[in-house]
DNA sequence: CCAATAGTGTCTTTCAGACACTATATA
DNA sequence: TATATAGTGTCTGAAAGACACTATTGG
């Protein structure tokens, strides 16, 4: 039996207060006109992280992007593809701000969606509103303990920065004081440049690189 | 371009005291004689996840198996079946002390293998070692988080049980007296089912049942 | 000066971890 | 009786959450 094994990409970056999505108006049937997640099929001689690697820098149209890339999970339901049996194993991508991507060869239009727009019945192409689904349960629990948070950040970023992040993404909000003791307190999250950043008035924030950090003990809670 | 894909298996269960996965000796090439997680090719008409459910049932020879099972992540590396591009959605499913196995058809022994004999330069077949690595770290993990401990237990059993299960899969001890205390107050996820019973001598234990929580909350911490 | 944001200190409650103690079975 | 396991109570330290307070900028 053979299959076509294709790559979906759930990229996520925070835009103006809003969690957004990267999606592709498809031009070529099935679901022709629909809004659907990028992607595309796996090569011959290519690792499937490669795969993802490759669309993620066509899709953006930029190399060496600093994201976050992780595999979600892999959908092959029988009949998920009209054409042919399609298995596709999605990624999760989480990005600092872009420029607005351009469009594919397969899409007629490229652009970030806010995630709040492609809920319920907006129904996406194939069973991508099933994989973003999955792929914002993923992001929002990893923020707790993980430092996954500053994917979203640029290279030197504040605290009320990071703060921003979980505040969109959880759609809740943080208490500026306890969640700077915390962030700043756990050991290997964040490393102080010593460079300041006056954002938006008052006293200037001190700006932070990642830490080595991989994991988040004590979790911030959602 | 046509890829096979299969399933593979991560079956953990306890036995003795210890933690062991379902493994195969290999009785075709390529590997012949090796040791490999079960597995077998997705059919044409079949999802993901019925695939794994009958290729569980099995290598295991039961139907209607009270396991757990979820998916764990997919391996598609170019050359990792020297044969033909295979890739492979590999699934974990933890289950309560069966009976020894049977061997399928393509492997020439099926057996429980403790996970610590097959540790560091044990070399399994294909990726394997990476897939068993990756599903009993995410076993571990998902003790800490959710009610998952249960399905290595019986329908009905006691805390001592219970605790039994973590101290096995973490490989540490767990004190009695709080693990008891943070079990029994954690809602909805042990329901006492009135009836009690002796395992080892000893003030007989109340027998519990899984609760309808899915999550833990607070967890409980490594 | 005031307004706005950054960052610290303090109090209360909750919970993990250590462990003494009581309860109920078998030998 | 002794022994083994089940289950409860209590103390201590760490950390979450609420929030008063100080610090440093711009207007």
């Amino acid at each position: 039996m053979a299959f076509a094994v294709t790559i979906d990409l759930v990229v996520f970056t925070i835009r103006e207060d809003e969690l957004c999505v990267l999606a592709v108006r498809r031009g070529v049937s099935p679901y022709c006109g629909r809004w659907a997640l990028p992607g595309g099929f796996v090569q011959e001689e290519e690792g499937l992280l490669d795969a993802a690697q490759r669309e993620l820098a066509e899709e953006t149209g930029l190399e060496d992007l600093p994201v976050h890339l992780e595999q979600l999970a892999t959908y092959g339901a029988p009949r998920r593809d009209p054409r042919l049996r399609v298995v596709s194993v999605a990624y999760l991508a989480l990005a600092a701000e872009l420029p607005e991507p351009a469009a594919g060869s397969d899409a007629s239009e490229a652009r970030w969606r806010p995630v709040a727009d492609l809920s319920s019945p907006s129904r996406l192409a194939f069973d991508h509103d099933e994989i973003l689904a999955d792929g914002l349960e993923r992001a929002r629990g990893k923020l707790e303990y993980s430092p996954l948070a500053t994917a979203f950040c640029a290279d030197e970023f504040t605290v009320a920065e990071l703060r921003h992040v979980y505040e969109v993404v959880w759609g809740i909000d943080v208490d500026p004081r306890n969640f700077h003791r915390k962030v700043t307190g756990s050991p290997g999250f964040l490393v102080p440049t010593g460079r300041r950043a006056t954002r938006n008035g008052g006293r200037p924030a001190q700006l932070y690189r990642r830490g080595e950090a991989k994991l988040l003990n004590p979790p911030i809670s959602r």
